[in-house]
RNA sequence: CGCGGGGUAGAGCAGUGGUAGCUCGUCGGGCUCAUAACCCGGAGGUCGUGUGGUUCAAGUCCCGCCCCCGCAACCA
């Protein structure tokens, strides 16, 4: 018995703290049309997805739920995988890192790891800003300020744990010289050797003692293993790697694709191989970083975001539309724009159109002509070599797009035969074949049509999972008609198979009145979010400790953009006669002009500090909502300029 | 400031130094089996900019400038 070849696939883990949204599943369902495109082409598939739930912040947003985090993590995860159901996600597994499977075998990497000296116990540098509780590394800070608040930070050790990730430095500069195939597409590999790279590695500190939820250290629970160690080993500990049956992952490391976003490219392509190196395993075979989706460049792109729930699309329009969308329309590799109008006009014009009209005007035709069976083929013409050919050919042109990973590429390989089907019928017109009584060859005609309708619909088979298995049950094909082994040669369709009656496989949107209908719900739903506005409560404080600042109103005199900065306002405010020098960082919600003469808070005793080597002397209190908005908070009547708030 | 990506027809994108292409839209024609669908044809670009450099030849290589986007150590 000859062993099938494997196929490993993998989404990142997802981070359960907020909303799900169309990026996770548009990674997600690039894997499953591998996934399923593999396994049809006879390969022994093991596609596995996930969740990342440890860390700080999965600790707050429970909190802040009131709800215990496991339970919290549970809700998430049941929320996660329904999405998965209704987009028809065939993976094999789900591993969550608060599996105890994965927490015991992450303890045992960790000790092996530090066993063979590759972890050291050392201090972690950093500066912290106070106000922020936020670590920075040297080269985050802004001219040495927090680059949150731009205030002063302090230089903090805390004891922790590292990652001799510069030890492996030559080898992963020479992995991606000798492998170029390791990470695609290309352009990031520049991205990695020229920021990473080139200025050398650094230790990773792979500990936190910050906060409680997570994997101990075995030999030393102070310390929570942090997200390198804890979350890129799932790909191992998911097969079973360090546990009583690793038999999977004898059968299937090394990953064949790691799919990942481009923001997280660095970890899998830089430490996770690194990690790998010191654990003396096979490197995975590719780590590919696809692009983003973004909102287009629709208005009001930031309000009408929840148009894009995942959900509530799919409900709207059926999940091929949106599958068939992310696969078929977002260039791989690169950004996409999403915009309502695009996925309806893909849609109507690929399904509906194309695809869904062949089916109907040739299901039409084997009614009217052909008794509703698929008819005896005889007489070849010329004009049918060219749709055979291509049809014959489609599977070949088809994996080769998929082998390097170009889908949308694959996809059009596809249509490409659709609309040499839909030509066809007009070439042949089998209305004038009928009046003219050419039985025999409309005959071949409508034959031709029914089988080149199975090739192309099995070739769909991976990318669209519900329309196609309805068309192959409309034309009867048997489950071994199903297959890409059947759809290598042109001829499997059998005459005086019953053909069955069928209506729209795949709907034609208006969509002048879906994209305004699509805009109203956004803004109906709108107020509905229910905005529970979180935040981590500070240490109570007593009126001496607010008597530590001294907060007046001022009154902005002028207002200029800070050049070569993206965020800072240079004012010059009034303060009950006096004239102070602020640098606000608010570029990005008033522009100069918007501010001169506007009443504003200040805190007026702030240590004065240079911002980009501008004298700042206070600080303009701001409202910040978590959307991003911001509004500067100004006293509700005229005031005098300087008068103290209290 | 650093690093990366990008600026090609109305929109979204391809493009190995040698007649500038694809999809959608648009305009005109054809057909009537079909989900106002399908098929054919046309129009539309001095390829961000410099009247820069290399070359017999540049969207493609080099230099300068402008603009957009992303990354910068837990956002797919």
């Amino acid at each position: 018995m000859s062993q099938k070849k494997t196929y490993y696939i993998t989404t990142p883990i997802y981070y359960p703290s907020g909303k799900w949204h169309l990026g996770t599943c548009y990674t997600t369902v690039i894997c499953d049309a591998l996934a399923r495109f593999k396994r049809m082409s006879g390969y022994d598939v093991f596609y596995l997805t996930g969740t990342d739930e440890h860390g700080l912040k999965i600790q707050e947003k429970a909190a802040a739920c009131g709800m215990d985090t496991k339970k919290y993590l549970d809700i998430q995860v049941n929320n996660l995988k329904k999405i998965w159901e209704i987009y028809d996600i065939s993976y094999n597994k789900f591993i969550r890192t608060t599996d105890e499977e994965h927490k015991s075998a992450v303890k045992r990497i960790f000790q092996k790891l530090y066993d063979k000296g590759d972890i050291y116990k050392g201090e972690y540098e950093g500066w912290y800003c106070v106000p922020c509780e936020s670590f920075w590394t040297k080269s985050q800070l802004i001219d040495g300020k927090c680059p949150d608040c731009g205030r002063e930070v302090e230089r903090t050790k805390e004891v922790a744990y590292f990652f001799k990730l510069s030890k492996y430095q030559d080898r992963i500069v020479k992995l991606f010289q000798d492998n170029p195939e390791f990470l695609e597409p290309k352009s990031r590999v520049n991205e990695m050797v020229n920021n990473f790279l080139t200025p050398g590695l650094q230790d990773l500190c792979v500990t936190r003692n910050s906060f409680k939820w997570g994997i101990e250290v075995p030999f030393d629970p102070e310390h929570i293993i942090y997200v390198w160690i804890d979350a890129l080993t799932n790909y191992l500990t998911a097969l079973g790697y360090e546990s009583n049956d690793d038999s999977l992952f004898k059968k299937y490391w090394p990953a064949d694709v790691h799919m990942t976003a481009k923001e997280i490219v660095r970890f899998h392509s830089i430490i996770w191989p690194a990690l790998l190196m010191s654990l003396e395993l096979p490197l995975p075979k590719k780590v590919f970083g696809h692009g983003w989706i973004m909102f287009g460049e629709d208005k009001m792109s930031k309000s009408k975001g929840n148009v894009i729930d995942p959900t509530i699309l799919a409900e709207r329009y059926g999940i091929d539309s949106i599958r068939y969308y992310l696969l078929r329309d977002i260039p791989f590799g690169s950004d996409g724009n999403y915009t309502n109008s695009m996925l309806l006009n893909r849609v109507n014009n690929d399904l509906a159109n194309t695809y869904g009209n062949l089916i109907s005007r040739t299901v039409a035709m084997i009614h009217q002509y052909c008794n509703g069976q698929i008819p005896v083929k005889s007489t070849e013409m010329p004009e049918d070599a060219e749709l055979i050919a291509m049809a014959s050919s489609m599977l070949d042109n088809v994996t080769a797009r998929i082998d390097k990973l170009e889908i949308p590429d694959a996809i059009a390989e596809i249509f490409k035969v659709i609309q040499r089907a839909n030509k066809y019928i007009d070439e042949t017109t089998p209305w004038s074949l009928n009046k003219l009584g050419e039985k025999e060859r409309l005959n071949t005609v409508m034959y031709n049509l029914s089988e080149v309708i199975r090739i192309v619909t099995v070739g769909l088979l991976p990318f669209i999972t519900k329309g196609t298995v309805k068309v192959l049950d409309t034309f009867n094909v048997p489950e071994n008609g199903r297959t890409f082994e059947s759809i290598k040669k042109f001829g499997f369709s059998k005459a005086g198979v019953n053909v069955e009656k069928l209506s729209p496989v795949f709907p034609r949107y208006d969509i002048v009145k879906e994209v305004a209908e699509l805009e109203k719900l956004a803004e109906g739903s709108e107020p509905k979010v229910e905005k529970k506005v979180e935040f981590i409560n500070k240490p109570e404080v007593t009126l001496d400790d607010f008597d530590k600042l001294q907060l007046r109103v001022a009154k902005v005199l002028s207002c200029e953009k800070v050049e070569k900065t993206d965020k800072l306002l240079h004012l010059t405010v009034d303060c009950g006669g006096v004239q102070r020098s602020i640098v606000s960082g608010i570029a990005k919600y008033y522009k100069p002009e918007d501010v001169i003469g506007k009443s504003v808070t200040i805190i007026a005793n702030l240590a004065p500090v240079k911002l980009r080597g501008i004298l700042s002397e206070g600080m303009i209190l701001c409202a910040a909502d978590e959307n991003g908005k911001l509004a500067i908070v100004s006293p509700d009547k005229d005031i005098d300029s300087g008068s103290e708030v209290k």
